[in-house]
DNA sequence: CGATAGCTTGAGAGTACTCAAAGTGGGTGG
DNA sequence: CCACCCACTTTGAGTACTCTCAAGCTATCG
C-alpha cells in the first residue's frame, strides 16, 4: 500500500511480526491472480504481506479502474470501514500473508503491542495516500512514472553493481490504473526514460535504474 | 476530511463528542485564514472540528499545491505519522475545534470509548481517501466538480423549499487544488453546470442544486 | 467610490487520450 | 523441441480535454 511513500520505512520491517507474541492464525498462501477479498466483503481479518505483491483496486460502474495501492512485504491490507472492505484485493505473484483478527485492530486488550502496530500501519497508510494524492492530482505522466520507479527502487530495489534493479510484477495496465494514465501513455513514458538513458529495460518486468539522480529530478518536475 | 465520502455519515455526529466522558481540553477557537499547524510540526493533539471548515494542504517544492481534504464538523484532523504532521491545516471560516491528546489515539487505557472513536475516524479517513483517488485519477473535470458538489450537498446541504443549497467557504483555487484542476477549468465547469440548469449560483459562494438527479448522473459519468 | 483580489471568459497550445496496427514474448500443443 | 497463438506491449496518427496566457468583469473592503 505504501508504494507511495517517499521516505524509507521507519515502521515495521517486512520480515518481522507485528507483536512479540506468536501469531495465532496460520499463514495464508495464495497463487498469482487470486482474489483475497472483494469490495463489500465483511472484514473478519486483516493481513500483513509477508512475501509477494498484491493489488488493491476500486472500480467505477462503467469499468474505469483505480489501483489504490500495491501491497509489498510489510504492508497491511484490508482495513475496514463500517465493517466492510471498500477495495478488492488480488495477488500479482505467489503471496504469503499473516492474518490478524480484526479485534486486534479494534482494541488492545488481548495484545497491546499488536494493536499499536496495526494502528501505526493505519496512520502510515494515511500518510502514504497523501503522497499519492499529489501524484495523481498534480504531476505529469513523466513525473508520475519517475516517482513510482523511485519509490519502488527505495523499497524493493536490488543493488547490482553500479545500478539498482527493480522487478515489476504488475502489467502496464496496472501501472496506468495506479498512476491515473492509460497503458499507451505508460508505455510511451517508459520509452522516453529509456531514450533519456535514465533507465534500461530487461524485458517488460525488470527495470534497471541507470541514473538515479536524473530519475529523482524527473520525479520532482525537472523537465529535461 | 471526508468531503470525499459518498455515503452519509454512519459514524460520528458532528455535534456529539467522541466519548461519554467530558473532554479534558478546552475548545480551540480560530478566526478565518489562520494556521492550526504546518507540515512537519510535531503532533501533540488531534482535533475534531465542531463548527466551521478547515483545509488540509500539501505542497510541492515548485509551488504546486494539492488540497488533501476539507474538514467539516465531525471530522478529525491532525493524524500523525512518525509523530509529525504531513499536511498543513488552515481555517477557511471561523472555527471551533475540540482537541484530544495524542495518547488517546495511541492507546485506550484512559478512555477506551474515545480511543475507539479516534480509530474509527482514522479508518473512515482511509475509506474517504480511496474515493478521492478515483476522482483524481479517473474522472473528467465535469465529473469531479459534480461529485464534489454532490458530496457537499449530502453532508452540509440545506433544503430550501424544492432545492438544496450549499455554501462554499473555499475559493475557486481551493476547489481546483482539491480536484486536481486549474481555477479556470473549475470556473468554466461551474458555468457549464449553470447552463445545464443543473445548478444555479447565488454569488460565488452559494450553490443551489436545481437538479440533483442530473448532478448525480454527471458525477458518475453520464455525459449529457 | 475607487482599488484590488478573485472570478469568468476567450483564444491558442500542449499533454494525454483514442483508435489502430505492428511487434514481442511466454505458454501450449502438436 | 519447435511453432503457433494469444495476450501484452509498443509505436503511430489524429483528436480532445485541460492548461496557459491574457483580458475583462465582479464584488468586497477600505
Amino acid at each position: 500500500m505504501y508504494v507511495t511513500i517517499s521516505s524509507p520505512h521507519e515502521g515495521v520491517a517486512s520480515d518481522k511480526g507485528l507483536s512479540d507474541r506468536p501469531p495465532t492464525l496460520p499463514l495464508t498462501r495464495l497463487a498469482p491472480e487470486r482474489h483475497l477479498y472483494y469490495e463489500g466483503d465483511k472484514v473478519e481479518r486483516i493481513y500483513q504481506v509477508k512475501s509477494g505483491v498484491v493489488r488493491l483496486t476500486r472500480l467505477l460502474e462503467d469499468g474505469r479502474r483505480q489501483i489504490i495501492a500495491f501491497g509489498y512485504p510489510g504492508d497491511i491490507v484490508g482495513f475496514p470501514f463500517n465493517g466492510h472492505h471498500h477495495t478488492e484485493c488480488e495477488t500479482l505473484t505467489r503471496v504469503e500473508l499473516q492474518p490478524y483478527l480484526l479485534t486486534h485492530l479494534e482494541n488492545g486488550r488481548s495484545d497491546p503491542a499488536l494493536h499499536a502496530s496495526l494502528l501505526q500501519a493505519a496512520l502510515r497508510e494515511i500518510a502514504a495516500m497523501q503522497d499519492h494524492f499529489m501524484m495523481l492530482g498534480r504531476k505529469t505522466a513523466q513525473e508520475k512514472l519517475a516517482s513510482f520507479l523511485a519509490v519502488l527502487a527505495d523499497r524493493v530495489g536490488i543493488k547490482t553493481g553500479e545500478f539498482t534493479q527493480i522487478a515489476l510484477p504488475m502489467s502496464r495496465a496496472d501501472i496506468a490504473d495506479f498512476l491515473g494514465l492509460t497503458t499507451e501513455t505508460v508505455s510511451r513514458t517508459f520509452s522516453q526514460l529509456r531514450k533519456n538513458k535514465t533507465i534500461a529495460l530487461n524485458g517488460v518486468h525488470v527495470v534497471i535504474i541507470r541514473n538515479r539522480a536524473a530519475l529523482n529530478a524527473l520525479a520532482e518536475g525537472d523537465h529535461g
